[in-house]
DNA sequence: AAACGCTCCAACCGCGGTCCT
DNA sequence: AAGGACCGCGGTTGGAGCGTT
């Protein structure tokens, strides 16, 4: 009661800084009335952690973060707090807004491309592989890990190699965009979990984006920590 | 210049989870 | 164990700003 909404003015902002630089941020409800601000606690704390902290990265996107936003989606869905994670300075609520604004159209698009691809051509390969995209960041967070050495390039070919006969991913030898990073999850799962799981989530169609969501989320997410 | 429609983003709301008593 | 207080998250919205008619 009493509080007061909407846009923050300059005043507010000046207030809410200067408190928090002097004394913290422990306690969001009793903030407000500590630091002489007609605001709920609420409201200070999204004015803070999504306006005001010193560590907010401003300006457009980059294309590897568009890229980040992209692939982590696709595992995890709409968790942009821990999207958020995995981009330094950008706040959970400037992702949410730049995929609603910028990002899903694309995807939409992209994915209704694919899908007219694989009615025209058919397919035996996993869905993903039309639609996924890793970039050098990923690879590396993997190479890093698990010691390989290995580049994008001729990563499928050593693979190949090593999954052949346990694996049945024949159709996937003919050259296609997504066949490395396809090669880099099996690897992925072949590291991560037993064989026999890894044999009967591979093969066949299998869509990736719908399932696993925690597995693939502590793979990327968490990869390199 | 005015009216209208659209885009974008800051801010709000409600809910679920965690902590504390 | 129960219940209240608080926090953080994701969905949603209000309105400023901009382009078009």
């Amino acid at each position: 009661m009493g509080m007061k909404k909407g846009a923050w003015t300059a005043e507010e902002d000046h207030i809410l800084i200067s408190f928090i630089q002097k004394y913290g941020h422990q306690n969001w409800r009793a903030l407000p009335k500590q630091a002489g601000l007609l605001r709920c606690g609420k409201s200070c704390r999204l004015r803070w952690t999504n306006y005001l902290r010193p560590d907010i990265k401003r300006g457009n996107f980059t294309k590897e973060e568009e890229e980040t936003i992209i692939n982590l989606h696709q595992f995890i869905g709409n968790r942009w707090s821990a999207i958020a994670t995995r981009l330094p300075g950008r706040t959970d609520n400037e992702i949410k807004n730049y995929w609603h604004t910028h990002l899903k159209k694309r995807v939409q698009e992209n994915s209704a491309m694919a899908s007219s691809k694989r009615q025209r051509f058919g397919s035996n390969n996993i869905r993903i592989s039309e639609t996924w995209n890793f970039s050098n960041q990923y690879l590396n967070n993997f190479k890093n890990i698990n010691g390989y050495c290995y580049n994008a390039n001729n990563f499928h070919t050593n693979w190949s190699g090593e999954l052949a006969g346990e694996i049945d991913h024949d159709d996937r030898k003919s050259s296609s965009d997504g066949q490395d990073q396809i090669c880099l999850m099996n690897k992925v799962l072949m590291e991560s979990r037993s064989r026999a799981e890894v044999l009967s989530t591979t093969t066949g169609e299998y869509d990736f984006s719908n399932n696993d969501a925690d597995f693939w989320y502590n793979v990327f997410v968490n990869a390199g920590n």
